[in-house]
DNA sequence: CCTGCTCAATACCTCCAAGGTATGATCCTT
DNA sequence: AAGGATCATACCTTGGAGGTATTGAGCAGG
């Protein structure tokens, strides 16, 4: 049994007439009537009763009927679907966080790729670099955001944006008093830096601006992320560069302020990861989307 | 798209190996490879990722796989129904009776039908002989139930069942007081009689009984059924002949005696009418039990 | 009662595309 | 470097889907 023989048969039930069937198949009668008898034949049951006035389902057939036009329909569904899971427009995606991404852009790209493709599912895994990479690899996340990537051979690398940095100070910390702050000024207060885990991180950055403003840092704690850091800033450990975004964390006893005379390159960039063997158009919809958000980010 | 494009897809799938899932088809590798590409053609979207050890999903496949899968299920479930039911196996049975059938053989026949037929649903209507002609050119019922039916020229007849005759009377009558009542003593008493409607019917057998054995019944009233009769009986509006199976009518107030002395043919026969052009496997089926049926009832 | 009409079925032909064989083209393993 | 997998390509063969012409069977109208 084919397709075809639905097509027609659901075509001669619903004429109740082969010649007027063929036609709107727009195939001639006699290949029809064989097509019939054939499907017929094969599931050993009388579908038709011919009359002198054309075709007439069986009791048999009329089941068969019912049948027919749903599976038409679920074939018809099932490659509608399909195209849109092949452009991207319907599956899962899964992307790996870290912590503090959390705070200003991923929720802004999630939200734009989300009204671009409603109908994708968007799972969160929250990872630290290393994790990402083998989860990447193991292909449990398509995507993978962090900062200070470099590509491998087999990992492609995209910037999302670049962030500013502000000094995270306790509300009553002699520089919380100044409107701005010099950035070699902070040689002088214990600092929390953070992440804990994989170098290269943003640790070793800040150390390589410490030292082109001709100081060494004085590490009063490291932490595993942003939130933890200006945790600890409200706890009087220390103060704390965190980027521009993180100031949408409202810590009470926590203010923030702008630094001046800072190194050169003094910013984060946060970029995300793929594997670039990936040719899913999931992942192609997502960087497509990426890369608008950039374009907006940039033009602010 | 065909249904073999799905069986081969669903092969290579989970073979995941385009040779392997040749040799399982039973075809040579190059064809297969050349359906899968023309599926993914006409589709619009890659299904498969080729590596150099076999054929791995995309996620657009795996959504596909899920719907090919279903699909396949489903037309054989269509096909496997539609055979059922070509065989008489599945689906509705209207019958049409009239009001005592209901008290012996149409139960014990439809319990049977049943039993081998479990995927048939069968409606009872109860309806006079007249509305079962009608019911059954128009459709409306397969078989009717009646007692006296000749055969029509479109409407065929099968005997179902005979029937002996006791007399139905009420538990205080004088006739009650006797072990067996022979059936010329009826001419003293009067008679109920059913029923009421087209004729010849019940009634002319009962009327040609006693002129055979010599006397004019003397008739108090004509009811619609035998369990009508049977509770006039017990209201003391008089005797009535009721088949054997009346007994199953446990009314207070009435006995059944059987009768000697009785004319020729002294039974009542019930059969089954239908259309005679009526080809439906359901009535093939049915009348086949009815057959089984009657079988067992004679060798009782 | 015959004739013409309307169906479906049959006979026979054509040709496309599914399947087969032989052979690349790659990549991995040894 | 060689051999073995694996999928893709080239080319051939043939079954069967579709076409045309015709038959056969009811039914209606003159």
């Amino acid at each position: 049994m084919d397709l075809r023989h639905l097509r027609y048969f659901v075509a001669v039930a619903e004429e109740e007439n082969i010649g007027r069937a063929a036609a709107r198949l727009h195939i001639s009668q006699p290949p029809l009537t064989r097509q019939i008898q054939q499907l017929e034949e094969e599931l050993g049951v009388t579908l038709f009763i011919r009359t002198p006035r054309g075709m007439e389902l069986t009791q048999a057939g009329e089941l068969f009927l019912a049948e027919a036009r749903n599976i038409r329909a679920l074939v018809e569904q099932a490659t509608e679907r399909t195209q849109r899971a092949g452009q991207g427009k319907l599956g899962r995606l899964d992307v790996g966080i870290f912590g503090s991404a959390i705070l200003d852009a991923i929720p802004k790209l999630l939200l734009s790729f989300r009204n671009r493709y409603p109908d994708v599912k968007v799972v969160l895994h929250t990872m630290t670099k290393a994790e990402q990479l083998e989860a990447l690899r193991q292909r449990r996340i398509t995507v993978g955001f962090n900062r200070m990537l470099s590509p491998l051979d087999d990992i492609g690398v995209r910037q999302v944006s670049t962030e500013g940095l502000l000094v995270a100070v306790q509300a009553d910390h002699p520089l919380a008093h100044q409107p701005v702050v010099r950035f070699a000024e902070l040689a002088e207060h214990p600092m929390i830096l953070f992440p804990t885990g994989a170098r290269p991180s943003f640790i070793d950055k800040v150390i390589g601006w410490a030292t082109e403003s001709g100081f060494q840092p004085h590490i009063s704690q490291e932490v595993g992320d942003a939130v933890t850091g200006v945790a600890l800033v409200a706890s009087g450990f220390g103060v704390c560069l965190v980027p521009d975004s993180a100031t949408t964390l409202q810590f009470p006893g926590v203010v923030y302020r702008t630094l001046t005379d800072t190194p050169p390159n003094f910013f984060v960039d946060l970029s995300c990861i793929y594997r670039k063997d990936d040719q899913s158009p999931l992942l192609a919809a997502f960087m497509e989307t990426v890369d608008a958000f950039r374009a907006g980010e940039r033009k602010r």
